[in-house]
RNA sequence: CGCGGGGUGGAGCAGUUCGGUAGCUCGUCGGGCUCAUAACCCGAAGGUCGUGUGGUUCAAAUCCCGCCCCCGCAA
């Protein structure tokens, strides 16, 4: 089938390569300009153009899609369907239906939980115990079309974020595969999402980074493994901030005040609200190297009862 | 020229303001204690203090200049 690809972050790639592979013929992949990224504000590609062009697939970065060249494009592209993951901008309705077969969208949650950009890390954050990947029929809301298809993983319950992404990224290409299988052979039953269960997993920023020890401690480790790779965490100690990059939470009873640091005898622990503490592992401090917490308390003098966070 | 922190024995840090015998917590090695130990005690090794055969000085980890590398913020 001659398939249009849309996409643009890591977690795109993997269905990419999975149509390539699977013999689809993929006549043209949109992806966003580049970007100046890091220190250096360096011009970055996407990486799903970096892909794009090792197969040799003709790429397209319009700016914006909501005039008449990327429409103009897609036509010229004679494509059947337009395969839709993580590209990261809103398709008007004139393309939508540009195709045969219309958009088909992989999402990674389980519909319609965790609409929008950032299913995995909120699925975490929230404390989900399982999600997934999801196809659907593109429509004009955001992540609202109908489902086609689906996988589900349990999420354990020490997994950042960024090893989230990788496991489902790797299932977006399954569901991917099988959903064109399906539609091929006319098998598809798209269902309706009941919206009345549906919630909303916004972009990230670094806005949620602060870490909030009055809260659960369950809830504190949740955002630090939610926030890992991107944005990280954040407290101070010292009055230097501090990235928290691991943690886990401790079964053992400790008396203190939320953000007070409870034990700090070759581990760091800290009280969180609900009279729970949480064992950070895995720290850094600005300007300084990323770190296990026994190798920074070597350096970094702490007491019992010092609170983080302020 | 975006802002800022840092490069000190194997690890993490102090010392740099007010130049003058290199320190702390660990690790390593040896010994001791102990039923035993990652615990405790005693002892030891290990550093041209990122780099420039740079400048100032009687004397530089410390002050000045160049270069390399790491990191935080911002974007």
């Amino acid at each position: 089938m001659r398939i249009i690809f849309m996409g643009t972050p890591d977690f795109a790639v993997p269905c990419l390569k999975a149509l390539v592979e699977s013999g689809e013929e993929v006549a043209g992949v949109f992806t966003q300009p580049d970007k100046p990224k890091g220190r250096t504000m360096q011009l970055t590609p996407p990486p799903v153009k970096v892909c794009a062009e090792k197969y040799g697939i003709p790429v397209f970065q319009p700016r914006t899609m909501k005039d008449l060249k990327p429409l103009e494009t897609i036509n010229s592209l004679n494509a059947e369907l337009i395969i839709v993951v993580a590209y990261g901008k809103i398709l008007p309705p004139e393309i939508l239906s540009s195709v045969k077969y219309g958009c088909i969208n992989i999402h990674a949650s389980l519909l319609p939980k965790l609409r929008g950009a950032a299913p995995i890390q909120w699925s975490i954050i929230n404390g989900e115990k399982v999600t997934g990947v999801t196809s659907m029929q593109m429509d004009a809301g955001i992540d609202t079309g109908d489902m086609l298809l689906s996988k589900t993983v349990e999420i354990d319950e020490n997994i950042n974020a960024g090893e989230l992404h990788d496991i489902l990224s790797k299932m977006g290409a399954e569901v991917l595969v099988d959903t064109i299988k399906m539609l091929k052979e006319g098998k598809l039953k798209p269902e309706k999402q009941d919206g009345a269960h549906s919630s909303y997993a916004p972009i990230l920023s670094k806005e949620l980074s602060p870490v909030d020890f009055t809260k659960s401690a369950s809830e504190v480790h949740n955002k630090i493994r939610g926030l890992n790779p991107w944005p990280v965490a954040l407290t101070s100690i010292n009055g230097k901030n501090v990235k928290i990059y691991k943690s886990r939470i401790l079964k053992e009873k400790f008396t203190g005040n939320p953000g007070e640091i409870v034990d700090n005898n070759k581990r760091l622990a800290v009280m969180c609200g609900d009279g729970a503490a949480v064992e950070i592992l895995e720290l850094q401090q600005e300007g300084k190297k990323r770190t296990d917490a026994a190798n920074y308390l070597l350096g970094h003098k702490t007491e019992i009862g010092q609170k983080l966070g302020d």
